[in-house]
RNA sequence: GAAGUAAACCAGGUGACCGCUGUUCCGGCUUCAUGGCCGGAAGAGAGGAAAGUCCGGGCUCCACAGGGCAGGAUACUCCGUAACGCGGAGUGGGGGCGACCCUAAGGAAAGUGCCACAGAAAAGACACAGCCUACCCGGCGGUUCGCCGCCGGCGGCAAAGGUGAAAAGGUGAGGUAAGAGCUCACCAGUACCGCUGGCGACAGCGGUAGCUUGGCAAACCCUAUCCGGAGCAAGAUCGAAUAGGAAAGUGUUCGAGGGCGGCCCGUCCGAUGCUUUCGGGUUGAUCGCUCGAGCCUGCCGGCAACGGCAGGCCUAGAUUGAUGGUCACCGUCCCACCUUCGGGUGGGGAACAGAACCCGGCUUAUGGUUUGCUUCGGCU
RNA sequence: GUCCCCAUCGUCUAGCCUGGCCCAGGACACCGGCCUUUCACGCCGGCGACGCGGGUUCGAAUCCCGCUGGGGACG
């Protein structure tokens, strides 16, 4: 597995599994932009998974948000902690945001926990 | 040059690095095996509207898609199409100086209903105010004894009046007691007949008729034509899991219930079954899934929509849902500054919007380019 | 993805089917006044809406078409 790809097995696929790291897992705010949760898990790899709701935009809003946090990730997944899910609820004022700040901002948050 | 109008086209490009989703091939690991996992390479990867889900189909299941009623849709003509409520060419009507645009455009003498307020009256003119007193009857007066005048009755009239969105053909003349298409001339309109042109809607011309019949069917309705119902969460296969539950109702060929969306018929299935409520379990994988009314080019037919023939091409198939990020250059637009008016430098921007079974349309959103045409203004 | 439903004062609604009596009625809320020592209750008055754009009609909240914004259902 190379140092930026972002497979299949690094995403989270199922409803119980956001539930379950929204549920127990720690919760960080990022203004009004974004909303992230963690979770240590057992599998030796880090997770993602994204919520983008209807609340921000229409389909091209949320899929240019999505892949914005997908790139993010896939940027800082070498240097955030071992083995971990994370879900990241995007908010409105992630859409009008350019990368470079939304990396700052979100590498911040995701560094700090080790 | 400005304003307008119609049509066509494009949806920034190239390169580098990193990344995502299928396909094919290669290598490794694993499995009895289909296969799965990992790594690599090649090649592919959003739209003109992918949108709204407003129509029409294909496809799948329900019975092979049956009959009638109910219900729904459409409505000038011809053509195109798999089909359409769509498109093309026309006809009639309306708008605009014009290019051009809009048009649910059948039937109101099949029937029912409605037409507020105002007005006499909103459709069977039962006539409010009004006009007239010819004919007939009565009374009074006069009389040349023929009749005449006045009043009243019986009646006649729909011209002029105001209202209203809309008032029963319009103007003029004749006619009359007063009037009226009552008659005539011209004009408008309706119906029918004939001729000419057109496949047809219809148009033009001529004649006849009664002289005239209000509007609303996007009110009910009538007529004609079309429509069986659901939808890829359709449907098929495999696997997993829980339970073979509880209550109420109903029924066993004298037949419940279901296929069958509403009813009837018809037809098929049909028995510890069916219906309703409560409770419980899975909430996975594969197929369907992309080669199709397909796209491109050329020729032919047609005014056109479109059709035919020949050659070539394969062009997304995701399922927390793939097209992105960074950098460089070029093109384009805007702003600021400089300018030798050629341009240069710096900064910023680039719309609407993301396939989810697939097509044909419609509608809506939206950046730009080009071309034809029209009107107005200027110059030569 | 597919299939349905709804939209009227600040809020809840009536009227829509069958067009005119409707510059749209009612309740609560809000504002002003009266009553009361004051508040509440009560009484009187006021403010305030047909989601948007076309069409049919003499006339549209109502009928028809197209948008916009909400809400719901599913194997």
């Amino acid at each position: 597995m190379g140092e930026f790809t972002f497979s299949k097995s690094e995403r989270l696929t199922q409803r119980p599994q956001f539930q379950q790291v929204m549920n127990r897992g720690q919760k960080r705010r990022i203004d009004r932009i974004c909303t992230v949760f963690f979770l240590p898990n057992e599998l030796g790899r880090k997770r993602l998974g994204i919520i983008a709701s209807k609340k921000i935009g229409n389909a091209v809003a949320r899929n240019r948000a999505k892949r914005k946090i997908r790139e993010v990730f896939r940027a800082l997944k070498g240097s955030i902690g071992p083995a971990v899910d994370i879900v990241v609820i995007s908010g409105k004022d992630l859409v009008p945001l350019p990368f470079s700040v939304l990396e700052k901002k979100m590498s911040k948050v995701l560094l700090a926990l080790r």
